[in-house]
DNA sequence: GTCTATAACCTGATAGAC
DNA sequence: GTCTATCAGGTTATAGAC
């Protein structure tokens, strides 16, 4: 009986229990290690017990560390960047409406993978190289809807000083949650409910600034 | 001849060039290394390497890694936190002047070491153990004076809400500088340009939204 | 104090049996 | 596909000469 061999990546998944592919164990082994810990101090050994599976395994379905860290690190840029751009770029919203949506998005995403922004951006430091972006985010950024409302209601503030703003006030509080959690300044059900009543305060914040003259 | 012994760290300097002490071209090598890469991804090589050493000297003067690391830390920790403190607790200024004083100490600061926020930000969350601060820090910024005046100004929100946004606003643009980099968003003169205007906007928008209703 | 040499250990990756 | 065993290279830390 010849062997089956599994094409491009696509698993042999029952779609029935919670138990994956190993392939699939391995990918969510590595999503949580890495996010854990960062690529550095991560050893394919955490990941491959993780997995509950052996080491040889993931040099098998990923030919190396850094292969595999780049597909979850894809993932997680995906993750962090890719799931508001449709809010960006959508012109039949207002303003308002897109930082609502921004805030109530990113609070709600973040709360389910803490580690994100903090991981996110910290590798992005350490492997810049990595994302060379072939085509400029930046210049898409530019000629978002987001971009041109802002500029239209503050011709006289850089766009990027509010979306700094929204981005800051949204994500800064889970980078600085582990010092909150050292300090002893919020416990875990703290920060959830001032999560919480941040989506509502945020919006209302950056709207009351874009009025400030 | 016998050997003199350093006591307690003090080095021999002759307080006249730029040369240090070796303990103290070692230090500098290791802040330079380790807020750059990160404790897990710094290789005591690459820390004698650049302070032009060898690499059994650093195992000389500081017992391993770890601890040349942790000394390290602590200094940087007290860089980030400790010099806003005063200002924190001063109670002869006004709310307002705080911001201001806050704001424009971080940004100064930080533009002069880029990678602080980042690394301390994150190093603390891999080592919370290591901060398990015997005073409770959470309790003195409970009682500071800024928070006492932000309850005043606004007993309906949490005070963490206004300290939130003035680290946010002014910390995380440094956080995701590298972001913008990379994306072609922002070259390092404008990001500059940027950061000094926010010295005026931060003040100006934090008091707005104090006084929002 | 500073160096060279090396010990002791760890990590990513592979060979080969099943 | 999955395992055990092991290699090759790198890393921290130390021993010992100067």
């Amino acid at each position: 009986m010849p062997r089956k061999i599994q094409e491009m990546g696509k698993k042999p998944s029952d779609g029935t229990t919670d138990d994956l592919s190993t392939q699939e164990k391995i990918k969510e082994a590595a999503r949580q290690v890495f996010t854990r810990k960062g690529y550095a101090a991560t050893r394919t050994r955490d990941i491959a017990e993780e997995a509950g599976i052996n080491l040889a395994l993931l040099n098998y379905y990923f030919r190396s560390k850094e292969k595999l860290f780049h597909q979850i690190m894809l993932e997680k840029v995906q993750q962090l960047f890719g799931h508001i751009a449709p809010v960006v770029m959508n012109p039949e919203t207002s303003l308002e409406t897109k930082v609502e949506q921004i805030v109530s998005l990113y609070i709600d995403m973040i709360t389910l993978h803490p580690d994100l922004p903090i991981f996110v951006l910290s590798e992005i430091r350490n492997h810049p190289d990595q994302f060379a972006t072939t085509f400029k985010v930046g210049d898409i950024l530019r000629e978002s809807d987001l971009v041109r409302q802002l500029q239209a209601r503050r011709p006289d503030i850089h766009p990027i000083h509010f979306l700094l703003n929204i981005m800051s006030m949204t994500l800064f509080p889970f980078i600085a949650r582990p010092v909150f959690k050292t300090i002893q300044l919020l416990d875990d059900a703290q920060f959830h409910h001032l999560m919480q009543e941040r989506k509502q305060l945020i919006p209302l914040w950056v709207k009351t600034i874009l009025d400030t003259h």
